[in-house]
DNA sequence: CACTATAGACAGTGCCACTATCGATAGTTA
DNA sequence: TAACTATCGATAGTGGCACTGTCTATAGTG
């Protein structure tokens, strides 16, 4: 297909297609001259993938390319995971000092008998929010921090078993990739609409 | 206290502290004469707050308004919460079309008991998020919800039960503003940890 | 009375994600 | 085969955002 009928398709302009390519976030169409090329289905899947990871993921597109890149590699099972997590954002590295927050989340760890590597991005991004809400004054996170965690253990518990449903393996680092990026969006709207059904039941008044 | 001991101590720039000025997040300081003023502690939290929600959760400087408005304002505690995620961000309204997000997302309520508002953020969120993984064909996205529910409702009641924690109604609109949006972070971050761990104990190999 | 600090106004910067324009072809239709 | 539309690649421009710098007119300080 022509690059106006793949534009038609996804809903993504001319214009930004080219920008894509030149970014290297689309792999390099078929030449049949030098200035035609036949684009396909793969194209559209990509593009789909790309307006996914930045529209609801809300990354960046540098990141869009780095996550892409490694969703391709073909790397071992156990990895996958932490090749995905460490291509995606907030992999912010932790103070060079050990702070009140990253005590309190190995502190956790330890508790819970996790096996978490040092540099797993999720421990300094944990850490760093809580050193942010010790500023703040607001110490009480201490006090959820337990279910928190139990929570998180359900949702990772099922995220690994959603990927082990993949029959290739280009599936499966598809399915870390848009799990791990999307997962966090589709928490955080299931987390809203609980509060609110919480929040209804523990100040009952009744709503209009 | 001056603006200059107002930026040291909290390590915001003098410039970017006339920003927020000008952009109507820092409550005005006491005027002693026309080009003198005086700041208070109230405006080192206030700057705490806003670097927290800027950097820590991403927020861009005009929702951080909406947000310490809503935080400002008086409201009644079962309207707190709603008022709070009404504010901030991903609030995308649900398309105008009912789509597969939408009814896979009302009906995992109804099967939960959930009583959610239509308009709750936290449903046009999911929804768009389910829309995406479908739109990708990954459709066994379907088949974790029910945890991530599961999970939500544990984070959900954490949430709430810090909020009641709290001992003054200011500190309980603090606390949902900062929970809703620092909560995301943490969790995301927890999750990352979680996953490490559990596919470290699904394909079991030896790390080295 | 120097000298530094401050307030307020406003222009400028750097980054990002596109978007527009251009010249040189290539395909398509009358 | 001439006219017309589409495409390619390169490059420049746009708009939004979050600051950052500069300027003038004061105000406090040793």
């Amino acid at each position: 297909m022509k690059i106006s009928e793949l534009s038609e398709r996804t809903g993504v302009s001319i214009a930004s297609i080219k920008f894509y390519q030149r970014e290297e976030l689309l792999p390099e169409p078929e030449r049949t001259s030098p200035n035609q090329a036949q684009y396909d289905t793969q194209h559209v899947d990509r593009l789909r993938l790309i307006r996914a990871l930045v529209d609801v993921g809300g990354l960046p597109v540098a990141t869009v390319r780095t996550v892409l890149a490694a969703a391709e590699s073909d790397i071992p099972m156990d990895w996958a995971m932490g090749v995905a997590q460490r291509a995606i954002p907030g992999s912010v590295e932790l103070p060079a000092t050990t702070t009140r927050g990253v005590s309190e989340i190995d502190s956790i760890t330890e508790t819970l008998g996790w096996t978490v590597s040092p540099d797993n991005p999720g421990r300094g991004m944990a850490a760093r929010v809580i050193d942010s809400y010790v500023q703040l004054d607001h110490e009480e996170i201490l006090s959820v921090l337990p279910e928190y965690a139990r929570a998180a253990m359900i949702v990772a518990a099922a995220d690994l078993a959603s990927v082990g449903l993949q029959p290739s393996r280009i599936r499966m680092s598809e399915t870390v990739v848009v799990g791990t990026v999307l997962g966090d969006s589709l928490f955080a709207g299931l987390r809203r609409m609980a509060q609110e059904d919480e929040a209804r039941r523990r100040y009952a008044q009744v709503q209009s």
